[in-house]
DNA sequence: CTAATATAGTACTGCTTTTGTACTATTTAA
DNA sequence: TTAAATAGTACAAAAGCAGTACTATATTAG
């Protein structure tokens, strides 16, 4: 089913949120809490960890809170699940190097995971937090040309 | 992390000694757990699934084994993954209509996993089961042209 | 016609992953 | 100095998936 977890999902919302209002510098976890409606905890788990991977930029104390580190057409889909999920791979074995699966020589083309991995995050690379706002474009023109290098 | 099920990447492996071997008509699935080095049940099941989503053709009975339904490069990844684990979506709420989940009032762009489901499945169907066991091209020269239709 | 072989279908159990929450520390401004 | 907000860590519960076993059905050989 290619499941990308919930916790991306919620990201996105939020990073909506910020997109559409990027004017409004700072916004705290609690108010997006409210306005996303989702529940406060898991709201900060998620904001901490995009402002980790420099999506957010985050501002302690009192009148503190986050806002977007950078223009919503910067932030691709692909960054947003990386920070929230790990890097983009679709099986252990293919994201990091060659060599660490052992049943590399059992199966002959594990290598084929390399290819998917390939093929899928140049997609989401594509792909911006300020594409998720446009609520114009119901389908995106798409066209991928697959050469091969042999 | 993106993940798909191992069930798919055991899928791929199986159908993948069937490429190599086109020519040989049928193989039955102890023939191909000794081959793959995976366990029996495991790829009874899986050949089941594949099967039943007609990428092979089963035969039953004391010569009987599987075949492949069509050409290797007629069969493209989206397939095999969908026949493995469901309908490519990366959310519930985005793999059948709008309208389903409840949320959708309360998050103005949960329309964001239909974009983002459009742009991965097209590219896993320009993948195919001929590519897979292409061991050549290292990198996959690949180019994404994303132009929204506003 | 019977027996042996191989797939078809179904149901169940254990485990891994992920989600969600709670608690404590640290920073900042009034 | 105090209050407000993020940072970090650790943990418990739940959901999804992997893997196995068992039974039924079809087909060929003798």
């Amino acid at each position: 089913m290619l499941r990308i977890g919930k916790m991306t999902d919620y990201g996105i919302v939020l990073l909506s949120h910020f997109a559409k209002a990027e004017q409004a510098s700072a916004m705290n976890a609690r108010e997006l809490s409210v306005s996303a409606k989702l529940p406060l905890p898991t709201v900060s788990k998620i904001l901490k960890l995009l402002s980790r991977a420099d999506l957010l930029v985050s501002h302690r104390g009192v009148a503190g809170g986050y806002r977007l580190a950078k223009s919503a057409s910067d932030i691709s889909v692909a960054e947003i699940i990386s920070s929230l999920e790990g890097p983009i791979a679709v099986t252990e074995c293919s994201a990091i190097e060659v060599g660490l699966c052992d049943m590399e020589s059992v199966c002959p083309t594990r290598t084929h995971w390399k290819k998917i991995n390939v093929v899928v995050r140049k997609a989401l690379e594509q792909l911006t937090l300020a594409d998720m706002v446009t609520s114009a474009s119901p389908r995106p023109r798409l066209s991928i040309a697959l050469g091969k290098t042999t």
